[in-house]
Order: C-alpha cells, then structure tokens, then sequence
DNA sequence: CCGCTTGTTCGACGTTCATGGAAATACATG
DNA sequence: CATGTATTTCCATGAACGTCGAACAAGCGG
C-alpha cells in the first residue's frame, strides 16, 4: 500500500455520500446489498448519483459487485479496508509510540 | 465520532499532497516540523499551497500548530488519527467479525 | 413480442478544489 | 522605526466533483 493508493481509497470514503454507501455494505455483512436497497437504505434519490458513487468506490477497490440475474449485489471488500487501516495505524501508530519509527519505514 | 466528520477527515486526508503532509508530521514525532521544513519535505513548491493543505488539516482536528517565534511548529495530532481509525475499524471490523455488529451499533 | 424492473451511461449544471503569484501579517533584530 | 524572515490571506484560473434527468441496456414474466 503506497501513498497515492491510500490517498485514493481516502478520497473514495471521504464524501458523506459515499461513506454512508460503505458503511451500508460493511453492516450488511457478506450477504451484500443491491443497488436498489442500498439506495433506499442511504436515502439518495437519484439512482443515477448512486451508480457514480459506487463505481468510485469499486474503482478503488474498497466494493466489489456480482451479478443475480437482474439485480446487482454490493459488497463491501473487507481485505481492502483492513489495507487501508493497517496503512494508517502504520503510519500514525494511533498512540504515542510513534518516534521510534523513523523515517525509512 | 459521526459519519459526517469521519467523511470530512477522510477527505483531508484524501489528496496525495494533504497525505504525504500528514505522514511527514506523522513521523516528525511530537516534535512537529516547522512549515517551511516540512515545504522542503513534501516537495509542495507554492508556500501558499502548502499553507492551504495545512488550513485545512487543521479545519478537521488532524493537525496542530503551535507558534514558536517566527517559525509555526506543526503537529499531527495523533487521538484524532486514533479516534478516526477506530471509526473505520468499529464499523469494519477490519476482518470478518462483522456479521454480528447489526444495525443498531 | 411487449412491458416491467434493475441498473448504468450520457450530458449538463453549479459548486468546490488545487494551485500559485502578490500583497499582507507577525515577529525578531539592529 | 526599518529591514528581513516566516507564513498566511486574497485573488484568479482551470480542473474535478456531486447531483440530477433522460436515454439506454439486460433480463424476467405474461
């Protein structure tokens, strides 16, 4: 996990919108969501702006979709966030041990 | 910690510039780094760039500065980091212990 | 085949962002 | 007070974003 890729999943979270959608999936466990439930569970009216949102969040690779006949389910791709989390306690150790860490970690 | 102000410091965060930024005063310790160190650091050539990124990070509680004469020490603030990762892990689960979590957490 | 449901793609609108140059501010020193 | 250094604020510009409505594609059921 470099730099500009947790940026990007970062970025990808870092709307309202889009964080809600997330966090939608991530409860729904690995069961998943479609597209017309998560849309009525996260309260955006256009379907439209729904689809964009999800195709940032699945370019980044935080959801992944599969297709049931007419219906797409989300999921939430757990491994990535746990990328990402690990990234950011990596980098920030979250408490106070971080000045042994040096700089060519 | 809210869905709304998790999704503003995910979004501070979620610029390649603000996190390299972040990451530099991150490993400065709790020493912190003075802008321009930190400038010459993250390799932003506009002062006043840099100065945006840095209003901002602070706008979301991620960063402090602390005036020592001229010079403006910049820290992170690490339960900030802490308190967001924890965020992102409650809602996750980081590994698949999610399925119990529910709804209503 | 036709209509219905599900979901995406396209085109557009206004808003916010990133960037940098110039001027302004804050502070130390002589 | 004048000067110099450090940093921010102001302003402008182009790019990207969020949102939506309308048109389109895919698959199911009569």
């Amino acid at each position: 996990m470099n730099v500009e890729q947790a940026a990007k999943q970062l970025e990808a979270l870092g709307s309202p919108a889009r964080l809600r959608i997330y966090r939608a999936l991530v409860r729904a466990g690995h069961a998943g969501l479609p597209v017309r439930r998560l849309q009525d569970r996260v309260g955006i009216p256009a379907a439209s702006t729904l689809s964009h949102h999800l195709h940032r969040l699945i370019l980044t690779g935080l959801v992944s979709q599969e297709r049931q006949a007419t219906t797409l389910i989300c999921r939430a791709v757990y491994p990535a966030m746990d990328d990402l989390v690990g990234f950011l306690a990596d980098e920030c150790c979250a408490d106070e041990t971080c000045s042994g860490t040096g700089e060519a970690a």
